[in-house]
DNA sequence: ACGTTTTATGCAACTAGTTGCACAACGAGG
DNA sequence: CCTCGTTGTGCAACTAGTTGCATAAAACGT
């Protein structure tokens, strides 16, 4: 039930339609939630018939025709509602855990090379993540929304030191390991 | 694709019936894989008609009658080759996270006490695997099957820790902060 | 003026996970 | 003996997310 409420947050930012959604999935709201253009789409059509969106009247919705929207009174409430609304968190679901728990099992054969893998991709993502914190939350500025954004990109910051980390732990680890092999 | 090799790996551990591996989800492989007992049922099927699991002779197979499961040659092949495998990291999805840009924009109004009740679980969830750590990964064993579990489990602790220690600061940045109301 | 690429919107089918319920057997208590 | 709670298995319907494809307009080179 999230999905509806990413874009009523990125709606209220700015007015968009829905490839410059999708654009800004890919980017910033992206670090903690992703969305393909279809489902953003898709979502789009169901705010509007529920009267928590409306597209901008100014552009002519032929197809192929950009089409802006922007939030309405209602969604700007029932964004408030979910916001303010408890949530129990949701367990951890992680293939990579996973495989490695397996490999306990069935040998180590081949995991190593997709660890390193993956450590590449997370130092890539952290260093992008530091480059935005640079440019965008300077020393000076602090209202409360700058605060507020500034921590979410803290958790994004500090969940890929995580990884980097672990995976560099692991790495270690499988250097000291005597090699492989199923149990 | 991941739960059908969640499952194998717990029958390789030890072979068990539907409700055994549910509660083994709910402990041990559920700090990073969770399942409800529905699917669990539904994929032994699935990896049955496969040939990668079979019944246990043993018992007769009425309903409500107990019916455990042992991994067939072909099914520890898979898990071999799906372990091994490449597999790109997908994306995070995390409600709160998402919440919290939301209250930049809507207000933080209720999403405070949220907070503190989602420490309070990660705390429970830390000190659980704590303990955990305490009981099966003592200084003295090291075998490599143990140290690999020994590496997932730290995950589990670390990831935990992470949670606390941002929800803490999150919380210590809510207390400096001029009271509320939307943007 | 014409074909190719880019921008933009969208449908349909599929996969994975969740929720709600049903049903059978067994054990314990009145 | 017979109801009631527990254990164990399972179906059906629903929700959320993914993948593959279709379509239309505009922008651009030749």
């Amino acid at each position: 039930m999230s999905l509806p409420h990413a874009i009523l947050t990125a709606l209220l930012e700015k007015p968009s339609s829905g490839l410059e959604l999708t654009r800004r999935f890919d980017r910033s709201i992206g670090y903690f939630w992703s969305a393909t253009h279809q489902q953003i789409y898709r979502e789009l059509g169901k705010l509007e018939a529920e009267g928590h969106i409306r597209a901008l009247p100014s552009e002519q919705p032929a197809r192929g025709q950009k089409k802006s929207y922007e939030v309405l009174p209602a969604g700007r409430a029932e964004l408030a509602r979910w916001t303010a609304a408890s949530q129990d968190p949701k367990p951890h679901r992680d293939p990579l855990l996973l495989r490695m728990r397996a490999s306990a099992v069935v040998g180590t054969d081949g995991i190593e090379a997709d660890l390193r893998r993956h450590l590449a991709l997370h130092r890539e993502q952290l260093a992008e993540y530091e480059e935005i914190e640079k440019r965008d939350f300077p020393p000076g500025r602090d209202t409360p929304q700058d605060r507020l954004r500034h921590l979410v990109l803290r958790a994004g910051i500090d969940l890929e030191t995580f990884w980097t980390q672990w995976l560099t732990h692991a790495l270690e680890e499988f250097g000291e390991l005597p090699d492989t092999g199923p149990a």
